[in-house]
DNA sequence: ATTGTTACTTGCATTACGCAAGTAAACTTG
DNA sequence: CAAGTTTACTTGCGTAATGCAAGTAACAAT
């Protein structure tokens, strides 16, 4: 299900067509938020701790949506809310996530336990299993807390 | 082995941390040429056909030192050569790349053969196997060609 | 009716990037 | 061995992206 882009690409190469995408300092937070922490929205964003400024969250959201990895719901409760979701091609980049999370953990000294990482390392196909079950069930509850955060 | 770094991170999260070093258009890229391609030299890089340009090349490949992602050999031969290779943190790197490779192939329109990726999909273990033997043997013939670039 | 919340936009200073040109050291050629 | 070439860069400069603070429009709560 290949979608039809600008065509203004440096090169056919998938890794490189995959950087124009996602190949930036916050796409992929933005990805591992929606995928993992279950966020919704804009304030959600704002608040995460890592200090996106509004301009940017909402240029990579508009970005991030015309890529075809997150779509747009407007809340009927609240209708000032929109909600943000990842697309089947969104939450088919859990596998990278997964990857640079385990690398990350092994290679830097991060605020994450090593310990539940190399579990999560051993058991992939799980963990893969559990964050499409909470993408298809709109289950919100977060798979991973927060590691770390500067506030 | 982690190493310390310069403590100026936006969070503790893994995640956020491993695209502190290499989330941008062309690290992933020069690592890629490093890995698959066979690529030694700074003239390796600028001819890849994606344009990079030379001091922004110059940038990246000094900030992968940096981050113990890569590493500088001078050539023996030849003085004025240098050789750069990637580190063990830097191969480690192979699942993240493998899983974009596989993601991009997926979803977007690119100029590899859908087949040949698909059989690499379907071997993850033994195409990352293959990757480090060349890696360890210091072999450099191409594991995948050139797709599409666009001179 | 007033105040607060949400999802943004706008303006402006700083930083990064892209392109063309230049340079220094090492090698190669006549 | 002087002159050209190759390699790995650096420098300058214009454009684009980013970060920060402030502002705004629509809706909601009190």
């Amino acid at each position: 299900m290949p979608v039809k882009s600008k065509l203004k690409r440096r090169s056919g190469c998938p890794v490189s067509i995959a950087l124009e995408e996602v190949g930036d300092r916050w796409s992929l937070l933005v990805i591992r938020d929606l995928m993992v922490r279950g966020f919704r929205t804009f304030k959600d964003f704002q608040e995460s701790g890592e200090g996106i400024a509004t301009n940017i969250l909402a240029d990579r959201l508009r970005k991030l949506e015309a890529a075809g990895i997150i779509t747009l719901e407007k809340d009927e409760a609240d209708k000032r809310r929109v909600n943000y979701r990842l697309t089947e091609k969104g939450i088919d980049l859990a596998p990278v996530l997964l990857e640079m999370l385990i690398w990350s953990v092994r290679y830097e000294e991060t605020a994450a336990p090593c310990a539940v990482i190399a579990q999560m390392a051993e058991n992939r196909t799980t963990v893969l299993a559990e964050v499409r079950r909470r993408w298809v069930e709109r289950d919100p509850t977060p798979l991973l807390p927060k590691f770390g955060e500067n506030t």
